[in-house]
DNA sequence: TGTCTATAGTTGTCTATACATCTATAGACA
DNA sequence: TGTCTATAGATGTATAGACAACTATAGACA
């Protein structure tokens, strides 16, 4: 075995790239058991805990699986590799060096939102929520329909911002610490009112993507944005944490 | 200063609960200069060894920013984690408790690839590529049309494969390690064939998932997956690693 | 034969100690 | 006043050793 690089790293580096090596070349295929941290440890000639700190940290970066009273193997391929990450519409126009504008269509507050709204944001009683409508353009082009209701006892002065401004993004997001997130992606043919909006066609195809936001237990907003399925695609390229 | 719960985590666990805590009701602001690693050791009793390994990990989750010589110091709140993954259908059909069948409707040996095809690849010579077509049913219902085209020369025997019985995903997964992969989300009216196969009729609103994969430099597989979009919904619940 | 138990082997945690490395600064010096 | 330097204090790495917790299994025992 040929041992650790003579690289400038820390030791438990090289352990890493020693393991990764070992993976990536084959020699220790997938479900392989790793030799023991005692094993590595006179072999490698490094301390028992420099090997742990290697194995512990590639274990949480998903290349390897420890079973306590048994030993270390090699995790099969990261299904990772599958994640999507969902920018806001803002920076991703400006982005691609496009003008972006914003049409605010209504900004209100809503003293009684009905069941539906209710049950979104499961209410157990009557709570005002605010709402917002913003059509964003991309050179002109209207592109995404952004639709966000807004718990007032969490958000403070939504209603006075200016979000042809600010990004309705910005402002949540400096206003209120999110815990937890929740998408859904979906395709519908437009609506009326979609086609009025988007200057598309009614029953043309439209992406949507439903996010929900937690602060602790309780729901912030609930947003859906509606995207002209033929303009725009959202998408990521992922490159796995090699090495 | 409390001190550590003595519930029965490790201690460096307690450690990060202690620190987590601090930052959570405001007693330690954005920003703040935390204690020395010294201090804590003295002020909570533990080793210094264990008070690192507590600053290290939360430091790797986000939560915190460590500079050599100068301090340790709370990190402004995290962006918002807006990821979506992407699983494959049959185990989440099955995960959803449904039943799934699959049906193939093509698998063949295209020996001479259209320039569309060939560009896809971004091959600059002609080169075979295999072809599948499967329809996807949860519970007697069709959910996903999946289509892909594999590169010959990185895939072996994929036309030998039952995939009424293993995944083309699973097959693909196990036979070329991916290095990178690229995603792309959009939604369109539904041809005439996507009408037959998928049961919906011509325009209903398709999700469409294309999906590109890499092994090193070259284009491992060229992927659709298209979803009735009135049946399904890409989604993900994310819940960031707070505690 | 089947069941229980002691044990060897493995990973998990924790401590005490040492030295390396980096940063800011107080103080010497020109 | 301005510059350089030694130093205190902080984090980063590494080791040796100890014990805890868990697992599989060989071997004792009924």
């Amino acid at each position: 075995m040929p041992g650790l690089s003579n690289t400038a790293l820390p030791l438990y580096e090289k352990v890493k790239d020693f393991v990764l090596d070992n993976i990536g070349n084959g020699n220790w295929p997938q479900n392989e058991k790793l030799p023991s941290e005692h094993e590595l440890t006179s072999s490698l000639g490094v301390s028992r805990m420099t090997v742990h700190r290697a194995l512990r940290e590639l274990t949480a970066e998903g290349y390897l699986r420890r079973v306590q009273g048994v030993g270390t193997f090699v995790s099969p391929p990261k299904a990772q590799s599958t994640l999507i990450e969902i920018s806001n519409i803002i920076t991703e126009i400006k982005a691609r060096g496009s003008q972006h504008r914003a049409e605010v269509i209504l900004l209100e507050r809503i003293e009684r939102p009905d069941k539906m709204l209710l049950d979104a944001f499961e209410f157990k009683k009557l709570c005002p929520v605010d709402h917002s409508m913003v059509v964003h353009y991309e050179n002109g082009v209207p592109v995404q329909l952004e639709e966000r209701y807004v718990n007032t006892e969490l958000v403070k002065n939504y209603l006075d911002q200016d979000f042809t401004s600010i990004g309705t993004y910005d402002y949540l997001q400096h206003s209120t610490p999110l815990t937890e997130v929740e998408h859904l992606i979906s395709a519908i043919p437009a609506t009326e009112r979609h086609a009025r909006l988007l200057h598309i066609r009614e029953r043309d195809s439209c992406l949507v993507l439903h996010r929900k936001t937690w602060t602790g237990q309780t729901i912030a907003t609930v947003n859906t944005f509606t995207y002209v399925g033929s303009r725009y695609s959202l998408g990521s390229r992922y490159l796995p944490p090699k090495k």
